[in-house]
RNA sequence: GGGCUCGUAGAUCAGGGGUAGAUCGUUGCGUUCGCAACGCAAAGGCCGCGGGUUCAAAUCCCGCCGAGUCCA
């Protein structure tokens, strides 16, 4: 990027100098003249530490400190946005504060909130996960404090010059030595956008990152900009994109060892009491090493074998070995990050996300299962709720959505789960260990692979176990890099197909269609003028009937023309342009055509819909406020809703929801549809509008149904009442913190409540008894079928008793060979005949009514019973087989019995001697 | 959304085409003043459900249901 994209007159006018970095060769920013280094890592160390740079500040402190400074200074103050995106379909967590204004905002459709605006935003970011606690600088949540701008030709509010001075001035502010902040040039791009950005540098840390965005790679009739070979197109939005950490500021005001000293000062204490660790804390030697450690990891990387490099360097630094600073460092740095994690399980939890096997609900339980495994790890006495708990608490339970004891609740669900899943784990190892033990090879990397894939047992607990068992196993230092292969190996497939593709560019010249469902939602018939018509699919100037969309199916129905009719079998949606595909000839374009829409099934459709907002709104108000929307069909028979919970819902709960929903019915609220700027519905409702997704746009359709309102583009009903009765069919569990919720509404709740009666009343008759009488009379049943199972098994075994009676056989050679026709099952002949064998004889028993069944047992080893039974069942025209000492078979040839006997007879006869 | 693993006695699991097993727990008996421990014995199974292959399926194949787990 061009160099007079930094060149700035507030630079030039405030006595700054613009050098290159003798280290690294990157331009910067400063006023001072005898600055050789950008001031960033890794040409710069640390010098904050024990040292601070700005007054001291709590993490409040600052903060406001910060927001107060941009409110005096023209911004509007907005409140936090969740850290769980829910207004994103493309993310799961609030990774910068820009995301809060993304895609909408920032690509110019929606209006910003405020101009210019000031938040501090709450960010989620996992992937230096291993790093936390270690490098003495990263958090998994940290806020972003910003400051942000959104320019148009039509409105400017300020750009480069007064970003830079603001962020000066705001320095300052807080005690800030001017003369020793750099700014040090950073072209920036990500997410399909670029722009100049500069880096704000005091003390050797990066505080701040201030970014000009204005290209974007979408082509604009402007010309192209080169950002890393890639072509960048100037934007008609200059934003101005400010991001200052606010937990770096709080540490360089303190000049702590590391940022979670600053940051969590009482649960860093707290953790190191419960851990033993105390007495660490007053030691000279502890701070010093603590204070290099950061230091040296402030101009690393430390994941991988950095790690140890990192050690080394400390180790040689103050002179001890490395397994002795190990011993030291190691445990305070599960404090540290234990002291990051829970405050992130704090928002998380807080913010409403259901731990699961899925999607940020994952997230969350990676989170709080390392946080469990650190716990562990430190024999910590505390528990991880309390802990949670202590940081909703520090950070003020009325920010938080969720109630604090949901909160508790689910952490202990997860710790129970966490414990079970570790208590199956080690057993499952010890059975492996032991196997490989046996046969004396060390555990194979294949076996240890599946055990963390698919039973979730981290590696070093592998290790233990096996360890444990006397066996080895091989762990190779790039495991999980291992397993990331694997899987996106597995990845490649997917890419669904665009069926809709054929008929884009088409439906691209067309106008849009009139919806005259939004405005006339209870007719069914209309007119309308057929504007194209191709491939089967009928474009209209207007149409009544609703194209597939919000998990809502199409309606149906006829188009009938002049001189023909032509079915409606689906319609959908391509733009602002809607395709009826259509059966029963062609229409020609210019055709009047009168259009009737289905009208039990649409208004089956719609009494579905409202009633899946209804139920959604019961679901909430009986289990929480976590209860969100995670995907729902409607049908005109049966809809389904999936929300999202910590635990299964008890028949109970269900019960309390059905009542809840159908007393909404009951209280026949009006169903007011509107169409709001997204920005104000945003303010006014919350990001609980976003149930059934995001839909794009300026402006969203609201639905509020009593006090429940969501963003929802579907067809309702004018009020609660016409839905009619709600009945909940079923519950599944989906997945992890998803449950699905069946359901009917209306007429199709009393059919499926009908089909329920008919169920129990067609039972009932089956053990002639009333529906009343049912479940006794069934469990009777059930027992009475048991017992006389077992009764059979105790007969038959009499039978088989009295039978060997008469088994005398004849002894050939001092063996006793039995070969008879027995008519009796399956059971007792092999019962029958394995009595002869145990005694060393050689039996052949069949029986002939029907299929002749076969059985053959030796106790002899000159006697195969199973080439016996073959050879006899081959005579029978079946076949057969077993082991030499029990063989079965069958054959269809009853009439040859007597035959196949005898030659079985003779081949027993011919083994003994043979 | 994709991948993998697992469903057998009340619990934990073995068996992996040819008679359903072990350990713990339960019950009874013995030993004991009584308990624990021990000894002996017994009860307890739609081998998750439904199809298919086979002379024969707990076992192999397909589908469903349920549990667990890894990844995006």
């Amino acid at each position: 990027m061009l160099e007079e994209e930094y060149t700035l007159d507030y630079f030039r006018t405030q006595g700054f100098e613009r050098k290159v970095c003798k280290s690294c060769g990157a331009a910067f920013w400063t006023r001072d003249p005898e600055q050789e280094l950008c001031g960033d890592a890794p040409c710069v160390t640390y010098n904050f530490i024990g040292n601070p740079v700005f007054k001291p500040h709590t993490v409040d402190e600052m903060r406001e400190a910060f927001l107060s400074f941009f409110e005096r200074h023209g911004h509007t103050r907005l409140e936090r946005y969740p850290v769980a995106a829910r207004w994103r379909d493309d993310i799961y967590l609030t990774i910068a504060s820009i995301a809060d204004f993304q895609p909408f905002v920032t690509s110019g459709v929606v209006p910003p909130p405020a101009n210019p605006l000031t938040i501090s935003q709450p960010c989620i970011r996992l992937n230096d996960l291993d790093s936390v606690g270690r490098s003495g600088r990263h958090l998994t949540l940290f806020e972003m404090m910003a400051h942000h701008a959104f320019n148009t030709p039509e409105e400017q509010i300020y750009w480069k010059n007064e970003t830079v001075s603001l962020c000066d001035e705001f320095i300052a502010s807080i005690g800030g030595d001017l003369s020793r902040v750099t700014y040090k040039e950073h072209p920036w791009y990500g997410g399909g956008n670029a722009g100049a950005s500069v880096e704000v540098l005091i003390g050797g840390l990066e505080v701040a990152t201030l970014v000009f965005m204005n290209l974007g790679r979408q082509k604009t009739d402007k010309p192209p900009v080169d950002v890393n070979g890639v072509p960048y197109y100037p934007m008609r939005l200059n934003i101005v994109d400010t991001g200052y950490g606010l937990e770096r500021f709080v540490w360089a005001s303190k000049g702590s060892p590391t940022i979670y000293d600053a940051v969590f000062p009482e649960m860093v204490s707290r953790l190191m009491h419960s851990a033993h660790l105390e007495n660490l804390l007053d030691n000279p030697e502890f701070t010093k090493i603590m204070g290099l450690s950061a230091r040296c990891a402030g101009v690393m990387d430390i994941s991988g074998t950095n790690l140890y490099n990192l050690r080394r360097k400390v180790a040689e630094t103050i002179d001890v070995p490395v397994d002795r600073l190990e011993r030291i460092v190691v445990p305070i740095e599960k404090v540290y990050a234990i002291a990051d994690h829970t405050r992130c399980l704090a928002y998380m939890l807080g913010d409403c996300i259901v731990p699961s096997n899925v999607r940020e609900g994952y997230l969350a339980r990676l989170v709080l299962r390392r946080t469990l495994r650190m716990m562990n790890d430190l024999s910590m006495d505390e528990d991880l709720a309390d802990l949670v708990e202590a940081q909703m608490q520090s950070v003020g339970v009325a920010n938080f959505e969720q109630d604090v004891d949901v909160v508790r609740e689910i952490v202990e669900n997860e710790k129970v789960r966490y414990a079970s899943t570790l208590e199956r784990g080690t057993r499952i190892v010890q059975k492996i260990a032991r196997n490989y033990k046996a046969k004396s090879s060390r555990v194979p990397l294949e076996e240890v692979i599946t055990l963390y894939d698919s039973h979730g047992i981290p590696p070093e607990m592998i290790k233990d176990v096996a360890a444990a068992e006397g066996a080895v196993v091989e762990i190779p230092d790039n495991f999980y890099s291992l397993i990331a292969d694997i899987h996106s190996e597995a990845q490649k497939e997917a890419e669904g197909q665009d069926p809709l593709a054929p008929y884009r560019e088409r439906a691209k010249t067309l106008p849009p269609t009139k919806k005259l469902y939004y405005e006339l939602p209870c007719e069914i018939e209309f007119e309308a003028m057929v504007l194209d018509y191709f491939d089967g699919m009928v474009v209209l100037d207007q149409t009544l009937f609703y194209p597939e969309g919000g998990g809502q199916p199409s309606d149906t129905g006829t188009l009938v023309a002049a001189d023909h009719m032509v079915r409606v079998e689906e319609a959908t949606k391509i733009g602002e342009v809607i395709l009826h595909r259509v059966t029963g000839g062609p229409l020609k374009r210019g055709d009047r055509v009168k259009g009737m829409v289905d009208e039990e099934r649409r208004l089956s459709l719609m009494r579905h819909h409202t009633a899946t907002h209804v139920l959604l709104h019961a679901a909430t108000k009986v289990l929480g406020a976590h209860v969100h929307q995670a995907g729902a069909q409607k049908g005109s028979e049966t809809s389904r809703l999936d929300i999202r919970h910590y635990k299964h819902i008890t028949p109970e709960e269900l019960k309390r929801i059905e009542i809840e929903a159908n007393r909404l019915v009951m209280a026949n609220s009006p169903v007011c549809i509107k169409v709001e700027e997204r920005t104000k519905a945003e303010q006014k409702y919350g990001f609980g509008l976003y149930q059934g997704g995001v839909p794009p746009g300026r402006e969203i359709r609201t639905v509020q149904v009593g006090s429940d309102v969501q963003a929802c583009a579907g067809t309702h009903v004018r009020s609660t009442g016409e839905i009619g009765p709600i009945k909940i069919l079923g519950i599944e569990h989906i997945q992890d913190g998803v449950e699905r919720l069946v359901f009917a509404a209306g007429v199709a709740a009393v059919r499926a409540m009908q089909g329920m009666e008919d169920l129990l009343r067609t039972s009932a008759d089956v053990v002639s008894v009333q529906p009343d009488n049912l479940p006794a009379a069934v469990a009777r049943f059930f027992g009475e079928w048991k017992d006389q199972k077992k009764e059979i098994e105790r007969l038959q075994k009499k039978v088989v008793e009295l039978e060997m009676q008469n088994l005398n056989g004849e002894m050939v050679d001092g063996v006793r060979v039995v070969v008879r026709q027995v008519d009796a099952a399956q059971k007792e002949l092999v019962a029958l005949a394995t009595s002869v064998a145990d005694a060393g004889g050689v039996a052949l028993l069949a029986s002939g009514d029907g299929n002749v069944r076969v059985v053959a047992t030796s106790g002899n080893p000159a006697v195969n019973a199973a080439d016996i039974v073959r050879e006899v069942c081959d005579l029978l025209g079946g076949k057969g087989g077993g082991k030499p000492t029990l063989a079965q078979g069958a054959g269809a040839d009853a009439s040859r019995l007597g035959q196949a006997l005898e030659l079985g007879k003779s081949k027993i006869l011919e083994a003994l001697h043979g």
